[in-house]
DNA sequence: TGATAATTAGAACCATCATTCTGAAATTGC
DNA sequence: GCAATTTCAGAATGATGGTTCTAATTATCA
């Protein structure tokens, strides 16, 4: 492979990422991609293989982001481990409303992954690891005596994935980023110790 | 029309409404439906107009069910506003996990809302309307302080809905009852007054 | 430059599916 | 019991869209 070539299929994929965002998998068509890659048909098929082939490398593309984004921010001292939940969240939060398209992972879960059974089980992997992460934070955060003591680092992690799921819809409903951050802002406070009169 | 068609009428969304949750707007094909609501094609289209008009009776008929079991739960003096919420949403769950396919709504709000503008409208409005009775309820909790005080009755409704949608798409991802009650019930707590060493 | 190979744009192919049409079967009303 | 209407099942229709093919263009390299 040609030393661009590697550059122009990253940005293939960075450009077909914003296309199966918005439209999802199904309604993604074709020309559209290929409008939007700059690949031309034959040359999309000879590189990725097909649609779903190409899909795949998105999600991947997506998911490595996301992973390395949350592994970075929780590794830095300079967040607690509640403030880099915050501050993944809210990157996330932002892309989401600036599509007006959820979470792609997650759009497309509910979506193609009806039928195409390898996207499904790449989305509930990746769904795990994303779940964990937040474990291990929220793990660190009840050792600080940050974490509502009525809630454990395993019911945490599954209320902020729950909550991102249900943001996603939002957003794709016409949320703004405004009342997305109100959402996520809420299941905050409610994982954190409660202090009354003193909101975050 | 005859006195019978009326009920069939009722039993022929009742089962189309089982093939758009499992399928969605786009994969449930006319067949499909027409096996279901044991109509044939004809009789189909010169009852409902199409596919669109008969989702569009299914969806009214969705949210009907629901809003009146929650305004029947709300009233019942039997019930604190606490329990009317858990009440309502773990029939929901159930539903859900039975089928392995979220929210009805909801689902089809991500797919054809994107397409038919009256879908993501009508949507919209049902999921405003069930927001306002969660706000409604969580009010009457506030007043009886069963209410984690870092959270008003609005914040809650909102931290409700998107806790219920993201259990949507965990159960259109294979979770089990038994994961989607626990993350519900991770919210409720969230949302109680904090009592340490004492979970719900 | 000239012959070979790669790339392009768009047409062709094929499958799917909502919708409509059609001729046969059943039902109704008299 | 028969004519008129309604209902049926399945075949045509028409549109869409993923994939493949093709003929023309461009690039490569001796």
């Amino acid at each position: 492979m040609a030393p661009s070539a590697k550059a122009d299929m990253k940005e293939a994929v960075a450009a077909a990422k914003e296309v199966f965002w918005v439209h999802g998998f199904d309604d993604a068509s074709i020309e559209e991609l290929v409008q939007a890659t700059g690949l031309n048909r034959y040359a999309l098929y000879n590189t990725f293989g097909g649609k779903l082939e190409l899909f795949l490398a998105v999600l991947e593309d997506y998911y490595t982001e996301r992973k390395s984004l949350f592994m970075t921010t929780l590794g830095d001292p300079a967040h607690g481990p509640m403030d880099a939940i915050r501050h993944v969240s809210e990157f996330c939060i932002t892309e989401m409303a600036e599509r007006g398209a959820g979470c792609l992972m997650c759009n497309v879960a509910q979506e193609v992954g009806q039928h195409e059974e390898i996207v499904s089980e790449r989305v509930k992997t990746y769904l795990d690891e994303i779940q964990s992460a937040k474990e291990m934070a929220l793990t660190q955060a009840e050792e600080r005596g940050e974490l509502n003591p009525a809630i454990t680092p395993g019911e945490g992690a599954a209320l902020l994935m729950s909550n991102m799921l249900g943001v996603g819809v939002m957003a794709r409903n016409g949320a703004s980023r405004r009342q997305l951050l109100n959402v996520f802002n809420t299941c905050m406070a409610a994982l954190s110790v409660t202090k009354p009169h003193e909101k975050t």
